[in-house]
RNA sequence: GGAGGGUUAGCCUAACUGGUAAGGCAGCGGACUUGAAAUCCGCCGUCCCUUAACGGACUUGGGGGUUCGAGUCCCUCACCCUCCGCCA
């Protein structure tokens, strides 16, 4: 959300910042209610005022014997004024809010205007497309032969769309998050949680899930609480409504947790195997710090979870994502896409953005300096997320005869395997 | 699930049978000082009055009600603590 008296003031910049996003946004509403609301709030206080002197007067009189009869009667007239005010305030600002809402984040003046995926910008691509010289294995083939999954039981379990490793699978997956954990933590400074994979409707609010997202997520009716769809939720909620230290920032937090989305609606050929699942795996990175430095330390987000793949030897590319690919919530976003050669195509393994201060404001996140109170700003990036990555693991480590080979920094995670298969 | 207690500004703590939130700590700015400490003054949640000054409204976990007036009384929801029950 931005700030009302922010929009109010720079009306045109949030105008074209709405349409560069392809977002429809009505500021001439904006405009007319919030002229209204400040109109209609003069009035009442103006009105309260007076009662509150009055009040403060029949607490004297009453106090002192005297009657204050004629007073209180008086009194009467003007609560019943202020009580129509105070629901027409009320009903403005509802509507108010909703129209804020409905109003996204502003593009950083970086991102590449454009309104869809050619316009993206590939700022860097690292490492070689592996080349076979055998018809190359995809994951689904590799993933039966070696009995890594069982998507048929999974389904069975669960339905379509919760995949079921086993054995070396299983193993590979959990080598994998501990092999990232590791990294954030150790190289780079991340205190680990294990959250919650509940969330309840505040923290859904306070990072923007809701009101929009509702259908894309699992919801456990009988308490009113949400499987989260991504660590960034119990994670960036972890400071809602608090006031930071200055000097203990930027604070940094990463989290593995299953992430669970319904994506109503998506079927068809991207669904098949892991390429778009109802849970998967990912370690997830979110940073709070101090609005002066949110775009530095996007960078060193995005190298932290670039590392990732660079360890495990794995070619990928940056995009810097153009005004129209940009989240509502997003300022500036990079996606990281990981090369699976026998999808012969790059799958999006993670999404760094900063928030600026649009999720601080929903969230109440705030910090302390200089004896000030002022919202953080807030950053996400997944640091990755798994299912994909093990598609390119397993297509890209791949030989002839159907066998995995192990990148060395994952081996220790496998007892010291060097190979599946 | 049952019973009781609690939630006041960044933190801690007050407020008679309803009378309009008092203090303390921390922080920031200033005065004093060679410097610091101590002391003193101001600021230290949100919003409105186009800006500033001045002023005003709101803010005692959220929402609602009674009242001229609610931290205080009533209803409701959330969370925390204690005990009981259940349980890995």
């Amino acid at each position: 959300m931005l700030d009302q008296g922010f929009i109010r003031e720079n009306i045109e910049l949030v105008e074209r910042g709405a349409k560069a996003k392809g977002e429809k946004v009505d500021l001439k509403l904006f405009s007319e209610l919030d002229q209204r609301w400040r109109r209609l709030l003069a009035q009442r206080d103006g009105l309260k005022h007076q009662r509150n002197v009055a009040s403060k007067r029949i607490g004297e009189l009453i106090r002192d014997g005297k009657g204050a009869g004629d007073e209180i009667a008086e009194m009467k007239g003007l609560s019943q004024r202020i009580k129509v005010l105070d629901e027409e305030v009320k009903g403005i600002e509802g509507k108010l809010r909703e129209v804020m809402l409905s109003i996204p984040n502003l593009p950083h003046e970086s991102v590449p205007r454009g309104g869809g995926d050619e316009d993206n910008v590939v700022v860097k691509t690292w490492g070689e497309k592996p080349s076979f010289d055998f018809p190359p294995r995809d994951h689904l083939q590799l993933g039966e032969l070696l009995s890594l999954f069982d998507f048929s039981r999974g389904s069975k379990l669960a339905g379509s769309g919760f995949p079921l490793y086993k054995g070396l699978g299983a193993q590979l997956e959990r080598a994998l998050i501990n092999f990232m954990l590791d990294l954030h933590t150790g190289k780079h400074g991340y205190l680990e949680v294990s959250p919650p994979f509940l969330a309840n409707r505040g923290c859904m609010e306070g990072t923007g899930q809701l009101p929009k997202l509702e259908e894309d997520m699992y919801l456990c009716e009988h308490d009113d609480l949400f499987l989260i769809p991504t660590a960034e939720v119990p994670l960036t909620n972890l400071h809602r409504g608090e006031v930071l230290e200055g000097d203990r920032l930027p604070l940094k937090y990463v989290a593995y947790t299953p992430c669970f989305r319904r994506e109503a609606g998506s079927y068809g050929k991207e669904t098949r195997g892991f390429l778009r699942v109802h849970q998967f795996d990912k370690v997830e990175l979110v940073k709070f710090c101090r609005p002066e430095s949110s775009y530095q330390e996007l960078e060193e987000l995005l190298g932290e979870a670039e590392e990732v793949l660079r360890l495990l030897g794995l070619a990928y590319r940056v995009r810097l994502l153009c005004t129209g690919d940009l989240s509502f919530a997003a300022s500036k976003c990079y996606d990281i896409d990981v090369w699976a050669p026998a999808e012969g195509k790059y799958l999006e393994v993670s999404s760094c953005s900063n928030y600026e201060d649009f999720q601080a404001r929903r969230a109440g996140i705030r910090f302390r300096e200089g004896g000030k109170v002022r919202f953080v700003h807030t950053l996400n990036g997944s640091g990755l997320a798994t299912a994909r990555l093990l598609v390119a693991l397993v297509e890209t480590y791949q030989t002839k005869e159907a066998e995995v080979l192990l990148p060395p920094p994952l081996r220790p995670y496998l007892g010291g395997r060097e190979r599946i298969g």
